[in-house]
DNA sequence: TAAAGATTGTGAATGTGAACACAAACACTA
DNA sequence: TAGTGTTTGTGTTCACATTCACAATCTTTA
């Protein structure tokens, strides 16, 4: 959040903020935005505020996203081809470097800049430099994928499907349940 | 997350979950759980557990998601299209029962069940008896249409799109980064 | 009908994150 | 070079969520 925060900063060619004027924008307190940034270490400067440029790229070095994370995507249904072509990505040094899918009508279409393997060739991938995979399969398939992803040495998994899956402790899985986010709405109304 | 949890055991047919069980398949601790449920009532029988059909339609009254819930698409491109036709939001009782964008070549066509309507006339929703609102516009787009949901008497907005959009305290928001959410994998590897 | 076994519901303790207030440090000015 | 104004970094306080432990209560069985 705040590395996305940082960039527009620095496209609006800001050179320094501070952390109220942040706050305001993120809709945060100053103090949080002090300690959270002050736990990766001292960034800004007393009397001044944070320098915009030096900042971003620093919260981009501890998230190691300022080398080119290659990232596979299994799933070339219709929210598989919306993430394959989603710009958003690029500001945070994302690629899709191979799509997936088990659907023989869909295995050598073009998604994206990439064209469609098939499942069953998912292992190519050890070669290929990939640590990280996008899951946007149907719930029932996601677990089965995972095991795959597994063997393959990937290491961070974007699962958009709404179930849990289960991994080895060196595997993080980040889940966006995109149903139950819209669930918890109407009890707020 | 319960309410999913619930439905599911209802499905295998399940009369009756401990807590201790429901806490294995949702990776959490059986007291949480306990704490959780007994925050909106004693939901269970004590030496045999919950009742897997009652409780969850408690939950499913308590969510508010015991009448169907319709709900407005905006934006009518790959994420639009691909989060009309989500199967998954059958599960929490959600229709999606219009959808409009600008482009004018999308204006007309057909997505999901819905014919695409022009963004200038998001203002008939108001007779349309719908609260909630999905938008999937680009991020330069988002503030403005989240503007004219306040004045279509929307109550809920799920946000699709990377950024913060004001709005009136009675108007509830959640955000969906998906490059966030992908962005904090690497940090972990 | 009483005893055993199981599981919930909840008060207390523990841990964690957010908010506050102030000292430290920087830039600017006279 | 000293003084002023501003903003960071952080020790402390506070609030909340999680975990624990146990009493309460239900079903089952003899």
């Amino acid at each position: 959040m705040y590395l996305r925060a940082f960039s527009i900063l620095k496209n609006e060619d800001q050179a320094y903020i501070s952390s109220s004027k942040l706050a305001e924008r993120l809709h945060l307190n100053p103090p949080q935005i002090r300690k959270d940034l002050s736990y990766f270490g001292a960034f800004g400067t007393r009397g001044i505020g944070y320098p915009v440029a030096s900042t971003a790229e620093q919260i981009r070095g501890i998230l190691k996203l300022d080398v080119a994370q290659k990232a596979v995507l299994v799933g070339a249904g219709r929210l598989g081809t919306a993430i394959a072509e989603y710009p958003g990505f690029k500001m945070f040094g994302f690629e899709i470097a191979a799509v997936f899918d088990n659907n023989q009508s869909k295995i050598g279409t073009k998604v994206g800049k990439n064209i469609v393997e098939d499942i069953a060739e998912i292992s190519t991938i050890r070669q290929r430099d990939i640590h990280l995979a996008i899951l946007a399969v149907p719930a029932d398939a996601a677990q089965s994928v995972v095991d795959m992803f597994v063997g393959c040495h990937i290491k961070g998994i974007l699962n958009l499907s709404p179930c849990y899956v289960v991994v080895p402790k060196w595997v993080k899985v980040v889940t966006i349940d995109i149903a139950m986010e819209l669930g918890i709405l109407p009890y707020y109304i």
